[in-house]
DNA sequence: ATGTCATCAACTTGATGA
């Protein structure tokens, strides 16, 4: 049997891509992931440096907001094929916190989950709606024969084993039990959560504060989470976390967090045509024509 | 309880979000 191919999954809450531009760069450079999502852009649909991005050789499409929030997916090589921007079930919610699209084979959901401080509060309710508004879409995409990844920013520390320090977190939103609960249950519909089931209790962390020298002594948290749907964790082959990111000057308090996934083997991918011909109008069926970037 | 960093809107500093 041949050297299997495999394709590099990445989440990276940059904090500003205005201000990460360079360090988003370097890490892709250096990395070289096929997929890649962003949160906390805090940039305008107009600022967005999609032209330093292909350079890099990247397709990108994003969804951006003056400020604050703001996603992003890149695909090495190829534009993302859009299936859905924001979450259902909130019209009134103007915040740019989730993209979804086919790239490379696979379905991505893009995801900045809201911090939901300070807590009890207002943005705790919203944080707690928007749990509520994601796993009612994620239901319908646990089960699709096709591979599903849900990435992003999570704003959740999964157990006290994802934190440095549970009890200097207690009042945090990131770490309330209803907010823990609502994660389980998105777990309980059949999603993987592929750094806990590749590391285990040896989960790296994925973010640091910018107190106390934090990053240095790796005291952080969990919380930038990559979830796998049920066709897709079989091919779940490593998990693990850039943290020589964080520890350069003017880093982001996020590190990138990625996996590595087997390709589709032939026999897979004829099993997946034959239900696809068999099933033609399930939703979320990736594009095929996912247009070639002619700088990669 | 504190600590840091970046942004915005007011104008060298303070409120806000994370």
């Amino acid at each position: 049997m041949g050297r299997r191919k495999l394709l590099t999954l990445a989440t990276f809450n940059v904090n500003g891509i205005g201000t990460r531009l360079g360090h988003l760069l370097a890490w892709l450079e250096r990395e070289q992931p096929d997929v890649v999502a962003l949160q906390e852009l805090k940039a305008t649909d107009e600022a967005f440096p999609v032209d330093a991005l292909e350079a890099a050789g990247y397709g990108a499409l994003w969804h951006g907001q003056r400020s604050w929030n703001g996603v992003a997916l890149l695909g090495r090589g190829v534009v993302p094929q859009e299936s859905r921007r924001g979450l259902p079930g909130e019209p009134a919610d103007r915040q740019s916190r989730y993209l979804e699209a086919a790239v490379h084979g696979i379905l991505v959901g893009a995801l900045y989950l809201p911090n939901g401080n300070p807590q009890p509060g207002p943005k705790f309710d919203y944080k707690l709606r928007w749990m509520r508004r994601l796993a009612r879409h994620a239901a319908g995409l646990v089960d699709l024969p096709h591979p599903v990844v849900l990435m992003g920013d999570f704003n959740v520390i999964p157990t006290d084993g994802d934190v440095y320090d549970a009890k200097a977190w207690r009042k945090d939103a990131l770490i309330q039990p209803e907010v823990r609960a609502a994660y389980e249950d998105l777990l309980a519909q059949g999603w993987t959560d592929a750094l806990h089931a590749h590391c285990g209790d040896a989960a790296p962390y994925t973010f640091w504060d910018y107190f106390r020298q934090h990053a240095e002594r790796d005291r952080g948290l969990r919380i930038d989470h990559l979830l796998l749907n049920r066709a897709l964790a079989p091919r779940l082959v490593e998990a693990g976390v850039d943290r020589w990111v964080r520890l350069q000057q003017k880093a982001s308090d996020h590190a990138p967090t990625w996996i590595r996934i087997a390709a589709a083997t032939p026999a897979k991918r004829a099993r997946k045509q034959a239900r696809a011909a068999a099933t033609p109008d399930k939703p979320g069926a990736p594009a095929r024509t996912a247009r070639r970037n002619p700088s990669a």
